[in-house]
DNA sequence: ATTCTGAATTATGCATTCATTATTCGTTTC
DNA sequence: GAAACGAATAATGAATGCATAATTCAGAAT
């Protein structure tokens, strides 16, 4: 049938393929908590049988997010105060060994590169550009990931990081939490600088213990708490 | 393990059955690191087809218990020094939160069952009996977990309990190690019980560290560094 | 008009089938 | 006798088919 399937060594499954599609679409908002996801339409956009697409939605349910009711399909998960509650800590504490780690790893080119980043982050809030401050700070956050070298670490914090997926549409920083961001920020380079570990370690949990609660406020003022959109 | 709240009939569904009966395959030995996955064969165990079986494989792929090469089956993860290495520092954190966690939520009750645990597992200590202080040591465990009543929390920390799971039969303690283990639990029964969360925080990390320790001792005395066994 | 009922429709869960890709094993060649 | 090739076999990846459960919606009853 598919005749004009692309060669060139295409080793990815197609289920594989399918779950990052649907974990991307997730993600940008394409398909939004408590969605449902219906299988025969899903199969038409991508143009697969059932089975890989089946496949793929018990995937992302083992991800958490996407949840599934017997006889009753899937549906993207919604998340409630509890579980952002409850994620934060957790994110804050692998954060914090992230910072360890990279602190007890870190080459001088790690450290330059990440005040490099810290700067650019820096004039971005200057210049009060949300969205540039935002992709530089994730760059931060993700290079201390990276530079703690720690595969599983990585990897876990990521699952994480998307299941919290919903909280980007409702993070508006206000001027005084944006402003509390940069100064722990300021204090996390200058730990890192000096490789304090368990500083950079403290101050990394406490940076996500503000996330939390901005997210928090930012949810109850909305009342986004996980009931909303019954019917979709 | 996921015991969400069962309704009276059964509703599980045949995939969902297949995963626990392959995770506990796996986790009791009966499937080892490197063992190959056959479909057809667990078809016949369990007397299903192909699909649901697959679809577990999938789920299981997804908990990292089981790696899956294209077109070439699956077979259940080996797990190698570095992951242990990477892995015991993440249960580390988790279990240190949890422990903050449960030192801000115990009830009077808690602390009193949490004492009488560990004077239950300091007498199997003092017996002698590996097994009875084994299995005291994971409830006490699971039950600073259970304190802690961050249902995402447990349910990452038993992901990662289960993909340790081939340290299980290499972890022989020796005499010193296990006095080392046993004070180690006399300090955090202390700390508990004066609710002091981040002493407790700091020795459940330094526990897991130890037990990192002894693993990868145990590991290379055996040379299983997860290349053995190539075929099965 | 609203609620109830039940047939028609649709979606889901699993089994089976089809098409490719690995693997095995016998034969040939050097 | 060992390596190399290729046909036979078996396993995997994906599509389709079938039975059942859920949902929808038209019509009846209140």
């Amino acid at each position: 049938m598919n005749v004009l399937s692309e060669p060139m060594i295409n080793r990815r499954s197609l289920s594989g393929e399918i779950v990052t599609h649907i974990r991307r679409m997730i993600v940008e908002g394409q398909l939004k908590p408590g969605d449902k996801i219906m299988e025969p339409e899903l199969c038409k956009l991508f143009n697969v049988s059932r089975t890989p697409l089946r496949e793929a939605i018990k995937v992302l349910t083992a991800e958490g997010l996407v949840t599934v009711e017997q006889n009753r399909g899937a549906r993207v998960s919604r998340i409630t105060y509890k579980e952002i509650a409850d994620l934060f800590p957790i994110m804050g504490a692998l954060e914090a060994l992230a910072g360890e780690l990279a602190c007890a790893n870190a080459s001088d080119a790690d450290i330059k590169g990440m005040r490099k980043l810290h700067d650019q982050m820096t004039r971005h809030y200057r210049d009060g550009d949300p969205f540039q401050y935002i992709e530089i700070n994730r760059q931060i956050h993700q290079e201390f990931f990276r530079i703690a070298a720690n595969e599983a670490l990585s990897a876990l914090y990521e699952q994480l990081l998307v299941r919290t997926h919903a909280i980007r549409f409702v993070a508006k920083k206000s001027p005084s939490r944006w402003r509390e961001a940069m100064e722990q920020h300021e204090a996390m380079m200058a730990a890192f600088e000096l490789r304090h570990g368990n500083t950079l370690g403290n101050l990394l949990r406490e940076h996500l213990q503000s996330k939390a609660q901005m997210v928090i406020e930012a949810m109850s003022a909305l009342n986004l708490d996980g009931q909303e959109d019954p019917e979709r």
